[in-house]
DNA sequence: AAAATCATACCGACCGGTCGGTATTAATGA
DNA sequence: TCATTAATACCGACCGGTCGGTATGATTTT
């Protein structure tokens, strides 16, 4: 049947997940994946040809995920700022999602720092982001609601504040509502920090 | 003699950095590191009780660089921007310091995700940093040259723009030029994106 | 010579992946 | 409807090879 199979699929994915983020791929072995799966290594190598295959399964379900977050949001009609917070809103609530682990992240990043089509994978859709938050705030100043930046370079530090906001979520764990947090760190980006005088 | 120890050391050392930076921690041999180093098994583990050691030790070193390049820096009498923007500039000319391979932080970083003596070494000043931040902001505050933020929240996202400026100079290495880069990036963040009114 | 430094051979554990075989499910046909 | 066949899903022992670390002896320095 057709559901046990899936089932099985599910409980490797899910184990392998688990393992990953909290030992590292390198660090976690096949038999562990099938041990707290509960499923024999025969039917692991069944349903996947190699170790890595489903690392590679896991960081697209993960990408697709976040695109789907991000295409889901509607922005027609709005001001660029508004819309770039509700992106930081909506990139917050993706961090708390309780099926997205962040530390897997971390692995992911690594891992395409070692292999080439991982880093295919995982940096694509980096640049994406980055290119379409260019686009969006080369609107923005166009339109008159951002003032006369490089585009680039503010697209650049949209997504390093993004990137290292999942960084920060591993290191100080006390921060809970990700959401919040998002939204206000975006608000002093879009704010600025210095004074006005006047 | 002392030489030749000291210098059998420095290769084990250089060679660790290499291959940690490119293969990654787990997927480095210690006999690997000793081919590239040009050295013998007994002597690297004369030198280093165990591979770990290795990868801690290159860990300290790092942080201590990075530490003395704050220390250095002279920020008396100055207004609050300045001093970050001064920081900034510092860090990002860190990030091209040739002797500096930022790969390798990725490395700490996952490593510390698994490993709780590593984690406690790695996490330790990124604390500190943000504590410094948060007086140094709320002095800004005070001073009236920053505006009435909370500082907590603004300290948080300095550093998070500091560790996403250090991720994307591994995902987009066109940028060379990182300490003009990150002053850029930290104006924008002083200076705000939104336009004034007025 | 004594001590520090380095080289080589080696060990046991472990790991990713294979393979022959078994159980389960689906398809077929009368 | 129900046996029979084919296909899929699964099992677990096993293998070649690698890895971190050790034991022991040689060489160099003091």
């Amino acid at each position: 049947m057709q559901h046990r199979s899936e089932e099985t699929r599910h409980r490797i994915l899910d184990a392998a997940t688990q393992l990953f983020s909290k030992t590292g791929y390198d660090a976690t072995g096949v038999a562990e994946i099938c041990q707290s799966a509960g499923v024999s290594k025969g039917a692991f190598y069944h349903h996947f040809s190699t170790k890595q295959a489903v690392f590679v399964e896991l960081l697209n379900s993960y990408l697709t995920s976040i695109d789907n977050g991000f295409t889901d949001m509607r922005h027609e009609g709005k001001e660029v700022p508004q819309v770039i917070l509700q992106m930081a809103a909506i990139a917050g609530s993706l961090f708390q999602t309780a099926d997205i682990h962040l530390p897997i992240f971390l692995e992911f990043w690594t891992q395409a720092n070692h292999d080439p089509q991982i880093w295919e994978t995982a940096i694509a859709p980096y640049r994406r982001y980055q290119y379409y938050f260019a686009e969006m705030i080369q609107e923005g100043i166009e339109q008159g609601s951002l003032q006369p930046v490089d585009a680039q370079l503010a697209a650049r530090v949209v997504v390093s504040l993004a990137v290292g906001m999942l960084m920060q979520s591993l290191f100080d764990p006390s921060i809970t509502d990700w959401q919040t947090e998002a939204k206000r760190s975006m608000e002093l980006l879009l704010n600025g920090l210095v004074r006005r005088k006047g």
